[in-house]
Formats: structure tokens, C-alpha cells, sequence
DNA sequence: GGTCGAAACGGACCGTGGTCCGTTTTCATT
DNA sequence: AATGAAAACGGACCACGGTCCGTTTCGACC
């Protein structure tokens, strides 16, 4: 073996910006993401193949795989993209789920919205799991939402503990089981989650 | 159509028993199963394939798939097995886990058995994760006992609810979230959902 | 022990997710 | 405009999950 310079022993440019995408790269995504978006709106999530979604959008296979790495990536982008509109509207939409009105309503509205929310992607985020990527986004921004709020509302004890543990109800896969399997109708969940937020956050 | 009689019709063996398996798919269960086990445990979940567990058990594909349904089936069963375990040591073990101690105590053990049992699976409940069965038999067994010691606690409000909520942060995608990505420590998880517990009985 | 229908077997086969690698495109430099 | 190397393309190819169906085995009844 012969490395050409052992790693930092010359002066490469030391803060190596990333070029920007290509071009075709670019061009392509935003065609593969449409079509896949489309299949999906079509079809329903599990009719939908790669091949499907390479051969829609004019695109060889590979190159689609280059670019969302496995199913459960492109899955991921597409919900990325409703959730950072979620997101946008809890930064900075109307109240009580935007700021501007008390901490508890904007938590109370945060908690309704999420609900529906996870239940109307439940199929996507089924689809999208596991990559890396894409859970740390969605967990934690709703988390660190949650913890800003309790920190705003003055709560004392392990606020990011808190902050998860009044996440985790809202997650897809419990409030799967509270629809289908036991046939909890939303308002007493919405309801339900109301009551466990003030138990947390009552001061003793 | 013509059906041949509406149910209940004819005085069929009112309860219709299901033949005991015949012995050769009992025991071609039991040795597909133990192949499954023995690969898990040399080679980690994901380098097990299939095929991998029929070779070894020495029995055809379609009769792996014929009992087990799916590959997600097939790691249900074997995680069934551990959770049947544990949920017999709270049913019938020993204190505080098992009956004997005071209900906030078994609660409290409840929770620090779950997660550290729930991150000692968590590839196998990944790898299970739908199969209609499985998360049914899970989620709610575990459920309806914290429904159970909350009655017992003399809580009041939609028990259900609480006893779900409380449930939610003790599931594997939680769990995962923090110790992966947060990088939280075991034993804060287990204080956080102990203080948790606390405020949601703590009557008002 | 012989017969027969139901149930189980097993492995060839198929569709889909994912990889590989030779070819084409882009774009910075001249 | 020409050049060349890095990056992207695309489709043949592979592996694995899951199905199908002709063959074998079981066991209840004679």
C-alpha cells in the first residue's frame, strides 16, 4: 500500500465544502420524488415498488437507489416533507398551536394536532421507519417542542424526561393500537392526553 | 349463492374443536423454532435468513412458511417466548415484581423490569413488530396490569388512558431514541419514569 | 393390515428490494 | 471550444421473502 499523504499531513482546504448537486442530480431527485408521491396518492403506500416509481419517473433504478439510499429513505422524504410543514406551522403559524397564546393551550393544541397528525401519516411512517435519518428529526423536534413548553409553564424535575414521556402516547404505533386493536374513539385519547398533562404538570 | 345453512342452522358440534396439530407439523414446529433460536443467537437477527432456518431444520421452505406465516411470525414466536416468561414473573413471581408487595412498589419494579427487558429485545420486536397477533398480546397484557395496580392505587380518571400513557414510555422505539440517540442513561430513564408515575397517582 | 380423505410436505418458481459496474454527463479549467 | 476527472446514470444481476401445487404422510375407520 502507498497512500498518497497520510490524512491532514498536507493543507487541503481545510474547511472542505461540499460542492453544490449536480445538476441532472438535482433535476432527478425532485422527478423521483413526484413520482413516487404520485404512485403513493394513487395506489396506496404497499402498491407501490421501486421499479414503479424508477420507471414513472424516467429514471434508471440505480439511480434512484444512489439518491434515497432504500425504500424506507424515499418513504422518509415524503413524509419529511408534510412533517416540516407540521413543523413550520408550530413555530411560527396561528395560536394556540403557533406562539402567541399561553404555554398550556399552545401544549393542549400541540397534543390534538399531533394526534390526528400521526394517524393520518400512520401509513408513511410505517413505511419510513428505521433510516437513521428520519426518526431523530420527527422525535425530537416534538420533544424539544414539548420541553420548551413545560421550561415556559415553570415545571420542575427531569423536564426532558418529561417532555418524552408525554411524547410517547402521541407516537404512531400506541395510538395504532388504541384505534384499531381497542377501539378508543379520538376525542377520549385527545382527552386522555389532556388529563396526563396537567397531572404533570400540577406543582406539588 | 346458496349457502348451505345460515350459522347456527343446524346443530353442527356446537363447539367446534380444533383437531390437535397432527405430529408431524408438532414437531416440525418445535425443530423449526429451535433452528430459529440457535441462528439468532450465532449470527445476529439480520444474517438469518429464511432459507438459513428451513436448511437447518431440515424441512422444506413452504413448511417453514406454512407455520409461521411470515418471517415477522416466525421472530413473534420467539419473542412470545421470553415475554410469556416474564409475564409470569408478574403474574405469579416473586415480590416486588410479582403479588405480595404494595401496588406503587410493583409498579415501580414493573417499570424498571420493562425497560431493561424491552432494550434486551429490542431487535427481536423490531424484527417482529406487525403481525397482528404479536403486538396485540404485548402492548396489552402489559396494559391491562398497569390498569390493574392503578385501580389498586385508587387512582381516579380514565384509568385506561393513564395506564396506556404510562405504558408508552417503556416501549422499544422510546427506549431506543434515548439511549441511542440522547445518549441518556439507563438509570435516569428508570428515575424519570418513577417521578412519572408519581405525579400521574399523586391525587389532587 | 388396508383404505381413504384431509392435512402436511418440499422445492421450483416469482416479484421486489438492493448492488454493481461499464457508460454518459456535467462543469471547472484552460 | 477542448479537455479531463469527478460525479451521476441505468439496467443487468443477485438474494431473499413469499407462493403454488404435485407428492407424501398421517391417522380414523373399517
Amino acid at each position: 500500500m502507498d497512500l498518497p499523504l497520510a490524512p491532514g499531513g498536507r493543507e487541503l482546504p481545510l474547511l472542505q465544502r461540499e460542492r453544490p448537486e449536480r445538476s441532472d442530480a438535482a433535476h432527478n431527485r425532485e422527478v423521483l420524488l413526484r413520482a413516487a408521491q404520485e404512485l403513493v396518492e394513487e395506489r396506496g403506500i404497499d402498491a407501490v415498488t421501486m421499479d414503479d416509481v424508477a420507471r414513472r419517473a424516467c429514471v434508471g433504478k440505480g439511480t434512484l437507489f444512489r439518491r434515497f439510499g432504500t425504500r424506507e429513505g424515499l418513504m422518509g422524504q415524503l413524509l419529511d416533507h408534510s412533517e416540516r410543514e407540521w413543523q413550520a406551522q408550530v413555530i411560527g403559524g396561528p395560536p394556540p398551536l403557533g406562539p402567541g397564546a399561553p404555554p398550556m393551550e399552545r401544549l393542549l393544541a400541540f397534543g390534538r394536532s399531533r394526534v390526528t397528525l400521526n394517524l393520518h401519516h400512520a401509513e408513511l411512517i410505517e413505511a419510513a421507519r428505521h433510516p437513521a435519518a428520519r426518526s431523530f428529526g420527527a422525535l425530537s423536534f416534538t420533544t424539544m417542542h414539548v420541553r420548551y413548553l413545560l421550561e415556559q409553564l415553570g415545571v420542575q424535575g427531569d423536564v426532558p424526561y418529561l417532555a418524552t414521556a408525554l411524547v410517547a402516547p402521541l407516537e404512531m404505533i400506541v395510538l395504532r393500537q388504541q384505534v384499531n386493536r381497542e377501539q378508543v374513539p379520538l376525542e377520549r385519547i385527545q382527552a386522555g392526553w389532556e388529563d396526563l398533562v396537567r397531572r404533570v404538570v400540577a406543582d406539588h
